[in-house]
RNA sequence: CGCGGGGUGGAGCAGCCCGGUAGCUCGUCAGGCUCAUAACCUGAAGGUCAUAGGUUCGAAUCCUAUCCCCGCAA
């Protein structure tokens, strides 16, 4: 069962190692999305159409209808990964050997939505992948295994999410054998270490110019690729976003400064003032636009040192 | 039919409201200056103004349709 590019990962490698048998993948229906609000298969949804895997796709999981159809599949095993839904404990004790779950997260830390944002968010210097046997809580499941993987600073979201996924499945597929097989026993989460991450709202991405150079660089690591780290410039109807989609901590030059003061602006991209230190930008993007270098941005566009970005 | 911005030499933009010589910054190429340069100076190449129709003496500009890119929303 499961949603997102996350569990596509998992889903393939499962798929690929051979040594399962798959009665049937679990999907969120289509949801409109997209610019028109067409349909939209989930990613896993697709994977699972490119694969001949036989597709369910209930509104509800705890919808008895799909819990009987669930049932009549005589699952061994479930494998849930960013599905979406919580699952009732019918479902959690269906199988004979319960549901498994893909977390990207060295838990207790970060449990809910969007762990790998908060290890980016929070400038952690390793995130990783936990599989847990699945109990009523949110994440709060027994561990069956994990493993770790270092943050670089060249890391976002899209890359370290590109990572765990991987990870993600090449755990899973190592685990669920010795798993089924009793050689590996689930130990209860640590008390000490936990933490809750909700769904990350778009707002949160506005860049908060006071703040140290490194906390904006972690949030635009953190909000690339989605929703993206921003700043608005000017007022009212004129009012357009600016999405900041690279950029990197240097050193401010000697002198009063004040927030969000452009302070040099060039080929080597925009230097913008922060709560201490500053920010060189060198990717971003204007609303309505695409992508571009910082230096393709200056041709176009004049921004004076000592002016605020924000203006 | 969810809302909105945009498609103009290789790149980023202006010009569009108020039709009448295709403009700016950068890049490229050539030459010059310099011990030297990514710096500076001079010159050049490069665009059927997304596409198809329409209005007009004349359309980048006004009207209609289509394609593509992007932001919001979901």
């Amino acid at each position: 069962m499961g949603t997102a590019e996350l569990a596509r990962e998992s889903l393939r490698a499962l798929v690929d190692a051979g040594l399962f048998d798959l009665a049937a993948v679990v999907t969120q229906p289509d949801r409109p999305s997209g610019r028109k609000l067409k349909l939209q298969p989930s990613p896993v949804k697709a994977l699972a159409l490119e694969l001949g895997l036989p597709v369910l796709q209930p509104e509800r999981a705890r919808d008895e209808a799909f819990i009987a159809e669930l049932r009549a599949l005589k699952p061994d095993l479930i494998v849930v990964a960013a599905y979406g839904q919580i699952l009732p404990k019918a479902i959690l004790e269906l199988p004979q050997h319960g549901c498994l779950n893909v977390h990207a997260s060295l838990l207790p830390a970060y449990r809910g939505a969007s762990p790998i944002q908060a290890a980016i968010l929070n400038d952690d210097a390793e995130s990783g992948v936990t599989i847990m046997k699945m109990d009523e809580g949110l994440d709060t499941g027994d561990i069956v295994s994990m493993e770790a993987t270092p943050i670089a600073p060249e890391d976002d979201a899209q890359t370290l999410h590109d990572r765990l996924a991987r990870i993600g499945g090449g755990l899973l597929v190592r685990t669920i054998p010795d798993y089924a097989a009793g050689r590996l026993t689930p130990s209860r989460q640590p008390d000490e270490g936990v933490s809750h991450v909700g769904k990350i709202r778009k707002q949160e991405g506005e860049i908060d110019w006071t703040q140290p150079a490194r906390g904006i660089w972690c949030r635009v690591r953190a909000f690339t690729p989605w929703p993206g780290a921003y700043v608005w410039r000017g007022e009212g109807e004129a009012r357009r976003m600016l999405k900041i989609w690279k950029c990197e901590v240097v050193d401010a030059e000697a002198g009063e400064t004040r927030p969000g003061e452009i302070l040099k602006a060039d080929k080597d991209g925009v230097v913008i003032a922060c709560g201490n230190r500053a920010l060189r930008v060198e990717v971003l993007q204007p609303e309505g636009k695409r992508r571009m270098s910082a230096q393709e941005f200056l041709t176009g566009h004049e921004l004076r040192p000592g002016g605020l970005i924000s203006d």
